[in-house]
DNA sequence: AATAGACACAACCGCTGCAGT
DNA sequence: GACTGCAGCGGTTGTGTCTAT
């Protein structure tokens, strides 16, 4: 646990000007600053916000002031947790252009770069410390596009099947899935017969995850991407565009409930490479990932139950 | 029930770029 | 061109809450 160490306030000496300095508020905003905030940004409008706050009687630095207002009062910001629709789109826009956390947020209405970045920082890079991946190497972006997108891709689907094929991430993601985005690092450590299309009119998109058919999950071992499953394979990943034509029997099993990345064990992948495999780097994704490894909208439902 | 650790997120800090003087 | 103040951005930290033991 990190040691809960009150703010340094490094403003406690004495001159005139730090004497003022030292008046401001730091901290948790309370309800008070929060009214007078706001009700002076309803009168006057936002900007400027050294005088803002002045103005506003609030003893807080602009900068403080436009943060509080941006994050957390501005009556359009949209609370809640991420919808997947959200999620595949800032996983999208971040392999495009990395932080540029605004300029991510500006295509999320109603949330905030601070929301985005948390949730990169606590979620995103959270499994790539798990998997022993640098998030920002390109190991890791094969990866969100290649397992974790679909996965999410699948969840939009299923949550508007009827307005799917005209939804904005569904299409983003279908573009982004086509062969010709598909890293080449992949394409080429990857037999795929042809990667994924995610076709908004299969009318099966089973959920692996949730399928309680579901006896058991694959870590593939072969040359092939297998998300494939011995008793329910969703239509859209099989037939006409496969991630693998390795058959279940080929692949380690996985006990089926451990649909958590808390459940899996990384110290068998470990034992089929998984994390060694630099100079077999090509194939490391294709060789020891699972879909479920990546079924990460699953397990953080799960972990909110 | 108590406690430690993990997690999520609000808030702060430092830096950069830009506009005004 | 140099200086100053401000806005905005991305990284980091602090702390309340949740979860596991």
């Amino acid at each position: 646990m990190r040691a809960a160490m009150p703010p340094i306030n490094t403003k406690n000496m004495s001159t005139p000007l730090e004497e003022e300095e030292s008046e401001l508020r730091r901290g948790p905003w309370t309800l008070e600053e929060d009214t007078l905030l706001t009700h002076y940004i309803a009168r006057h409008g936002e900007g400027r916000w050294n005088m803002l706050a002045k103005c506003a009687g609030l003893k807080r630095t602009g900068k403080s002031c436009r943060l509080r207002w941006l994050n957390y009062l501005k009556p359009d910001i949209k609370r809640g947790n991420l919808t997947p629709q959200e999620q595949l789109l800032i996983l999208e826009l971040h392999s495009k252009w990395g932080n540029r956390w605004s300029k991510i947020a500006q295509h999320l209405p109603g949330r905030t770069d601070n929301e985005i970045k948390n949730y990169w920082r606590t979620r995103v890079q959270k499994q790539a410390r798990q998997l022993n991946i640098e998030s920002n190497s390109q190991r890791f972006l094969d990866a969100v596009r290649c397992f974790w997108m679909p996965r999410l891709v699948q969840k939009v689907e299923q949550a508007s099947p009827s307005s799917s094929s005209s939804s904005s991430s569904s299409s983003y993601l279908k573009e982004m899935c086509t062969p010709s985005s598909v890293p080449s690092q992949l394409s080429s450590c990857c037999t795929v017969p042809s990667f994924p299309t995610f076709s908004p009119l299969a009318n099966k998109t089973t959920d692996i995850s949730n399928s309680s058919s579901v006896t058991t999950q694959n870590i593939c071992p072969t040359d092939s991407i297998n998300i494939s499953d011995q008793t329910e394979i969703p239509q859209h990943l099989t037939g006409s565009n496969v991630y693998g034509h390795t058959t279940l029997d080929q692949c380690y099993n996985i006990d089926s409930n451990d649909y958590g990345m808390e459940g899996i064990s990384f110290a068998s992948m470990s034992a089929v490479g998984f994390y060694e495999g630099t100079s077999s780097e090509g194939n490391w994704m294709c060789n020891e990932m699972s879909d479920n490894l990546w079924n990460m909208d699953d397990i953080w439902q799960l972990r909110s139950i």
